[in-house]
DNA sequence: ATTATATAGTTGTCATGACAACTAATTTGA
DNA sequence: TCAAATTAGTTGTCATGACAACTATATAAT
């Protein structure tokens, strides 16, 4: 990977970083029939005590019908389970199912493995300081709408 | 952007700031009628004097099915123009049209204004200290195929 | 109270990316 | 030389993400 021109830009080495990250992660859960995003909402439910969806979808870092699709998918696979709210008729409770939440405590350690193996790279210091800079860049883009 | 959980993953981090900053990307470049992935490629091909498809999808670092239907895009746009290997009946030769070179100048402020805004919030040595740190854990996920 | 606005969620479309299967052409190597 | 493997490119399918349009419900404003 050289650093010249469009290679040297932060936005083509984030991307870069990312997909191979995100296709590390997707071939080791592949056993487990989940993607790394389904693999993130799910295990946001499962920290969750029950949630809305909305909530769900914001605590993920998902737009709406990003959110509706991956809750599909878990619905369908039996991990999360859809529940009227009682008082706003417009919002859905999502739970995640024992089997949901046996799955997360089963593959977290294999998320948790794969970003050490991506950052073995790294030393400790180096993790920290990459973790910073990546959250204020990330930080800094929330406000930055054009 | 708190940095409990999963938001403190590098994973998760990497990825939303890449989305972010392609979303930003992506709404300067509307007027132009060309998405981020599509300039790079476009870009690369006007940084070459012609090139084979494979080596342009290498370059901007797009997988073959990628490559062939942005190249499709950007052909269709007029940016790009396809040309039979006169020796290698397989390969397909890849030029950027004058159009294409145009829009590439007239853009690339535009890219650049981009990752300067998006990285303003951080000092030159921290810009120079995060491109480092990506670039080598990007190479270190190179060999990493498992 | 009634209208206007905001919120929660769904659905459709398009671009990208991963993947597998495929065609056609070229190179290897027994 | 000729079968096997490799290479270049295309096509189809699925998941994700951006976006717009939509339904239904709830809240605010007058």
């Amino acid at each position: 990977m050289s650093r010249e021109g469009l290679n040297g830009s932060l936005g083509f080495v984030t991307g870069l970083v990312y997909r191979r990250m995100s296709n590390l992660l997707l071939h080791r859960l592949r056993p487990y029939d989940i993607t790394p995003e389904q693999w993130s909402v799910l295990y946001y439910a499962a920290q969750a005590d029950g949630l809305i969806q909305r909530e769900l979808g914001e605590r993920a870092g998902k737009d709406k019908p990003t959110t509706t699709r991956i809750v599909d998918h878990l619905v369908r696979k039996g991990w999360l389970a859809r529940r009227p709210d009682q008082t706003d008729r417009r919002a859905i409770w999502i739970d995640a199912t024992a089997e949901g939440r046996r799955l997360i405590a089963r593959t977290q350690p294999i998320e948790a493995a794969t970003v050490e193996d991506v950052s073995s790279c790294l030393t400790a210091e180096e993790r920290e300081t990459l973790l910073d800079l990546l959250h204020r860049v990330g930080k800094h883009l929330e406000s930055q709408k054009e």
